[in-house]
DNA sequence: CTTTGTACTAACAAAATTGTTTAACCAAAT
DNA sequence: ATTTGGTTAAACAATTTTGTTAGTACAAAG
């Protein structure tokens, strides 16, 4: 009654923010705490104040941020009256934009499963069941529209695992391809968008039917 | 003239061995060096005293690491006399077997430059220029056959990055599509066959030139 | 047989990092 | 005015992790 939620302490959510940047951008165990508190403008017995310990802290950003990724997964998924292929493109395309919203969110939860596999059970177990029943959804439209000629025959989750590739990779490797590629990719909107068209391309080429 | 280069001290080789697997999995801060020794079977005063510091010990992993990017990279690209299609999915082919031999290098070292972009200007200058070359190659092979009409014309640079996204990206998630993917990724080497069969499946309907 | 240098161990020291405590401040409620 | 409870700073304590040192063993060279 007398917490004033709306603000929630300033200090806290300047913390939250602050080592949500250092942990997105070291890990864990790259991250220090007193670092995060002087990010924050914090004294770093505030940090502990708030959340006891830096692992409770991380808690709090990383179950956060699994949740994005899990909705991120998702976005290739629309439910909608229109044609399969249009939705199929349009998914490509939000999927592609809210990436590019959030774009050192996939590596970070990959990093973190991949180094802390044990934890994150729950996660899954969670999302596996949204997964599994979109999954099946397209599948059988896939598999109608296929039989109608309309489209190519594919596997659902490989026309999944294709579309998040082709989204997510170019941001996960960015650092590394951008000094590569200096001139395509140095004017950084522009390519986006160049490169959202070309993931579209792919995925619309790749769900052609081949001529007879 | 009295050192035996062939056995390296076997204690040497060790230690090497298990700070690769320990930094792979961990990441420079999250390995620590008693663990490493103890994987080793050393005392960890054995591993300064062979690699004076974590760090230098880091070193001479992460360049060895970073090489073999370089490496697994331009096998995308063949040189042959066979017609540029044939080529263009041997080198995919290539490349992912390359990777799947290797299947942590990706992740290690995307995750290594974006925490510690300052360093590893030099390995990017090194392989900026080979790169450069046999991208500018490569387009000109494309203009080639996408004139004689051979193939749909393409960015020799967003073929690459379409290459290399399916082809990576799959072990980079790996550990978080096997559970979703339950059924599809049992038969671990099943998976792989089928996944490099649809990645080349795409690349080539990428390049077939669009009916008029 | 002594010297020399490398490989090695165990204990120790130093540094870095996390976590705690004490006490002060301030606003609101009693 | 006084109490109460949340917030803060500064100093301190504990733990973890890295790095060093002093000394042993042993093999090869002189």
């Amino acid at each position: 009654m007398d917490k004033i939620d709306s603000a929630k302490s300033d200090t806290e959510q300047r913390i939250l923010q602050a080592a949500e940047e250092e942990f997105l951008q070291k890990g864990l165990e790259g991250a220090r705490t007193t670092t995060i508190a002087e990010r924050a403008g914090v004294t770093h017995a505030m940090l502990h104040y708030y959340f006891r310990t830096k692992g409770m802290l991380f808690e709090r950003i990383i179950s956060e941020k699994m949740q994005q990724v899990g909705n991120i997964m998702l976005t290739v998924f629309v439910s909608d009256d229109r044609p399969l292929i249009d939705r199929i493109k349009l998914g490509v395309e939000q999927h592609f934009d809210f990436i590019a919203a959030h774009p050192d969110l996939p590596r970070f939860v990959i990093q973190e499963i991949y180094t802390h596999p044990e934890r994150h059970e729950m996660m899954r177990s969670q999302i596996s069941g949204i997964v599994d029943r979109l999954l099946g959804d397209l599948q059988r439209q896939i598999d109608r529209s296929a039989a109608a000629g309309d489209m190519a025959w594919v596997d659902a989750r490989m026309l999944f695992l294709d579309i998040i590739s082709l989204n997510i990779f170019s941001f996960i490797c960015f650092p590394i391809i951008k000094p590569l590629l200096g001139e395509l990719t140095a004017d950084e909107k522009g390519f986006l968008e160049k490169r959202k068209a070309e993931n579209v391309a792919v995925i619309m080429k790749r769900l052609k039917r081949t001529e007879a």
